[in-house]
DNA sequence: ACGCCGACTTGTAGAGAAGAAG
DNA sequence: CTTCTTCTCTACAAGTCGGCGT
């Protein structure tokens, strides 16, 4: 069969990047074999394993392909960045300049396909460039607009231990505290059983829904008892595009007010000491603190800061500190390091009653009533003014996040509810009575201009309801995946360059695992997913370490994590890649009739519900199931298991590129870990001696020279027990340096797989789900027998 | 049909707590 | 007990995606 398809290439050969050009290809279908192809490539990639070696077999080779000069150049300047840190700007510089070149030629350039639609990425430019002015006037009027200094708060000596007091004092209603002290207590207990009891059991004996919103004395401490915590799964659900019918809650908790600097902590500039109003003093301290961080360093990150440090200024001391390096911020700097290094060598009563107070704090603010329950919230912190810290190379790093106050919030609770208080003296921006969103408050960030919300905990109905729904969604894309599969394939020789590039698209959407990828803004860092792919992010080869038609992948992705892959395609993928590639040069969109709205709204075409991200969720599942199937051993210890596990959740964590920053240090303790494994070894042969000449005299004879001997023999046997467990954790923690598992564990894998996998092997769900897992996942935890699958 | 924005999910860093080792 | 390591949890940035107004 390799040879008719073979024939069949040299056939089309010659002609075919012509003929692909013209986007004639030739309707009838491919030969016998080709298909014969698709449907194995089809059933191996349905058949498990994604992770990132293992990808289908490549056709046989057809001749050479000419490439761009221009490309390869361009291949050629990136080739040497092995090196690169995980976040990294590499791919910054030539973005703006190159998008203009491409609009322009785009917009020229009515090129090969006039039969086909208007390139998207001419639109694009001009709305970026319409975009750009825009917000260039913002800014500048923004740049014009007056500081205003927000009201003085009452001063205190630093040094303190008020230091310490969180957030907001809360107002002594004492009776309603102790009323509520029972039940408080009864949490805490529950806290600390939950801690000491590894071996909860498994069904929470739920207090069969009783419809107390707000619980009573009657409630007797069972340690299972939870009472913010009700089977919802197990309700009828209405879906009426409504969220809840009651809500209530306490507000927001604002940050405490900024307190002065001692007077003995000065500030110089230019050698000249000088006082700073409080305002001034505040922002300065936001990058004192930070003074020994990487983003210190940078350029951008000072430039913005010191703008928007400018702007706090009184008149006067705007006149005189124009320069960001005569600034002497040290002591601030020493002084901020001294509070912390206090804070961090707390006395165990300290750190008591700071715990105490925190949990008083989230008794009364970090619950809601929702629909006769009680609720955990999320974050019922409002975020505290400092600067912003964008990842990667965002252009608004170190600019100021303001101050909020009550005016800046918008509440959102029942008509009906007891709406919360503000504090004394303010007002909330408004309250209002949306019972289709889920959020209980709102603001609007000042730096990037985005809402940001108050939420439920993701333990509450309304989080683990969604999260239920999304792999329900992710289990019925298995029930078609295989079709939508052979659509694709399909689609990759079609007429049209849409739906080429969209077939492509998906293709590595559902092979890699690749991020819808949306457009994004001149202002925030230069990051992509699959869709906004550009040219320069690509490489293709022919060949490359004995395996054929391999697609390079290297860019940097949500976070500005480096995204490298070297994936052998299918050679029609490679083909048409090539034809995506042509006429381009860096900056450029790889598929310029493109972007998520449309790969959405063709997806959701094949599958109602279905969007790009259904197939990360999918994928990782399914990659886990089937780990789990591959690697669990029936007869290995739990320990064993446990790895396997682990394992499985590593490969999931790889397809879905979730990586993290070497962790502080782990050269170090790895060193330390190989001296640990030397002196063990050490030991051993030490040991080994010992034995023998043990042995040499327990064949001699007494009963008491025997038991040394079987003593050292022991020993020696623990030696060697611990030198290989030391081995397994040198390589597990190797392999783990750059990869991080919880990401995938907490929004990818659909916890019933896990439930099961516990459930079926004997595993205690403990050692899978900590704590605030499996109070996130006690949905899957009640409901997914041993038998559940995918 | 497009671009903007609101709502919600996903993702990492880093602080602090807990656990292990010395 | 102290110190170093690992685990847990919070904070908040940065994605996805749908809907709405133009």
């Amino acid at each position: 069969m390799e040879q008719d398809s073979a024939a069949e290439d040299s056939v089309n050969n010659d002609s075919m990047d012509e003929d692909e050009n013209k986007l004639s290809i030739k309707e009838e279908p491919d030969s016998q074999d080709e298909k014969e192809n698709i449907t194995a490539n089809l059933s191996q990639a349905s058949s498990c394993d994604y992770s990132m070696s293992q990808f289908s077999k490549t056709e046989p080779a057809f001749d050479d392909v000419k490439v761009d000069s221009n490309i390869k150049e361009e291949m050629d300047e990136q080739d040497s960045d092995e090196d690169i840190p995980l976040r990294s700007s590499f791919h910054n510089k030539s973005r703006l300049a190159s998008r203009l070149s491409t609009a322009k030629r785009k917009m020229n350039d009515s090129d090969e396909d006039d039969d086909d639609d208007v390139p998207l990425s001419a639109r694009k430019k001009m709305k970026t460039e319409k975009k750009k002015k825009k917000k260039q006037i913002m800014s500048d009027m923004e740049d014009e607009e007056d500081y205003i200094p927000k009201k003085k708060k009452q001063k205190k000596n630093v040094f303190s231990d008020d230091e310490e007091e969180d957030y907001k004092p809360i107002k002594k209603e004492k009776k309603k505290i102790e009323s509520e002290e029972e039940d408080y207590n009864d949490l805490k207990k529950k806290k600390t059983a939950a801690k000491k009891v590894k071996k909860e059991p498994k069904s929470t004996v739920k207090s069969e829904k009783s419809e107390d919103s707000s619980p009573k004395k009657g409630r007797k401490k069972k340690e299972e008892d939870q009472p913010e915590v009700w089977k919802w799964w197990e309700e009828e659900k209405k879906d009426d595009g409504t969220k809840w019918h009651f809500l209530e809650h306490k507000g927001p908790v604002f940050a405490p007010p900024y307190e002065c600097l001692p007077s003995n902590v000065k500030f110089f500039y230019d050698g000249e000491e000088i006082k700073l109003s409080e305002s001034a003093e505040e922002i300065a301290g936001f990058y004192a603190k930070m003074l020994d961080h990487d983003y210190t360093s940078k350029e951008t990150f000072n430039n913005n800061f010191f703008k928007d440090w400018r702007k706090s200024m009184t008149e006067k001391e705007r006149s005189k500190i124009t320069d960001l390096k005569k600034c002497n911020f040290k002591q601030m700097h020493a002084y901020f390091m001294d509070i912390a290094e206090k804070n961090r060598s707390r006395s165990k009563e300290e750190k008591q009653a700071l715990k105490e107070k925190n949990e008083e704090l989230m008794k009364e603010y970090g619950f809601c009533k929702i629909d006769g329950h009680n609720e955990k919230i999320g974050n019922f912190k409002i975020e505290p003014p400092g600067l912003f810290r964008g990842r990667g190379e965002h252009p608004k790093m170190g600019k100021l996040k303001r101050r909020l106050e009550a005016e800046d919030i918008i509440i959102n609770c029942s008509k009906d509810s007891v709406y919360p208080k503000p504090p004394e003296g303010h007002k909330w921006k408004e309250v209002r009575h949306d019972p289709t969103v889920t959020w209980l408050a709102s603001w609007t960030e000042n730096v990037q201009n985005q809402v940001k919300y108050i939420m439920l905990n993701p333990s509450s109905k309304l989080k683990g309801e969604k999260d239920m729904m999304k792999y329900e969604t992710a289990r019925r894309l298995h029930s078609c995946i295989d079709k939508i599969r052979k659509e694709y394939r399909e689609d990759w020789k079609s007429k049209e360059m849409r739906v080429r590039q969209r077939a492509v698209a998906l293709y590595f959407i559902d092979k890699l695992a690749l991020r819808a990828g949306n457009e994004k803004d001149e202002d925030q860092a230069d990051t992509v997913g699959c869709c906004s792919l550009r040219f320069e992010h690509i490489e293709l080869h022919e060949k490359k370490d004995d395996k054929e038609y391999v697609v390079v992948f290297d860019f940097l992705g949500k976070d500005s994590i480096r995204y490298y892959n070297e994936v052998p395609v299918e050679k029609r993928v490679f083909k048409n890649l090539q034809l995506f590639m042509e006429n381009k040069q860096a900056g450029d969109d790889l598929f310029d009739r493109l972007n998520t709205a449309i790969m959405n709204k063709h997806l959701n075409e094949l599958m109602e519900g279905l969007t790009a991200k259904v197939f990360r969720t999918y994928n990782a599942s399914w990659t886990l199931q089937q780990q789990l199937d591959l690697l669990t051993n029936e007869d290995d210890t739990v320990a064993e298991k446990i790895l396997s596990y682990n394992r499985a959740n590593r490969a999931v964590a790889i397809l879905c590129n979730h990586q993290r920053a070497v962790p502080k240090g782990h050269q170090k303790s790895m060193e330390k870990l190989k001296e640990k494994i030397e002196a063990k070894k050490e030991n051993i042969r030490d040991a080994e001696r010992q034995v023998k000449d043990a042995k040499r005299e327990a064949n001699n004879g007494s009963v008491k020279e025997k038991m040394v001997y079987d003593k050292k023999k022991k020993m020696l046997e623990r030696l060697k027990d611990q030198l290989a467990k030391l081995e397994i954790q040198e390589t597990d923690r190797d392999e783990n340096k750059t990869i991080a598992l919880g990401t995938s564990k907490l929004n990818y894998l659909d916890p019933r797989i896990s439930v099961a996998w516990c459930k079926k092997y004997d595993v205690p769900i403990e050692k899978i789900y900590n704590k605030t897992q499996r109070d996130k996942f006690r949905w899957a935890i009640d409901m997914a027998g041993p038998d559940y699958r995918f």
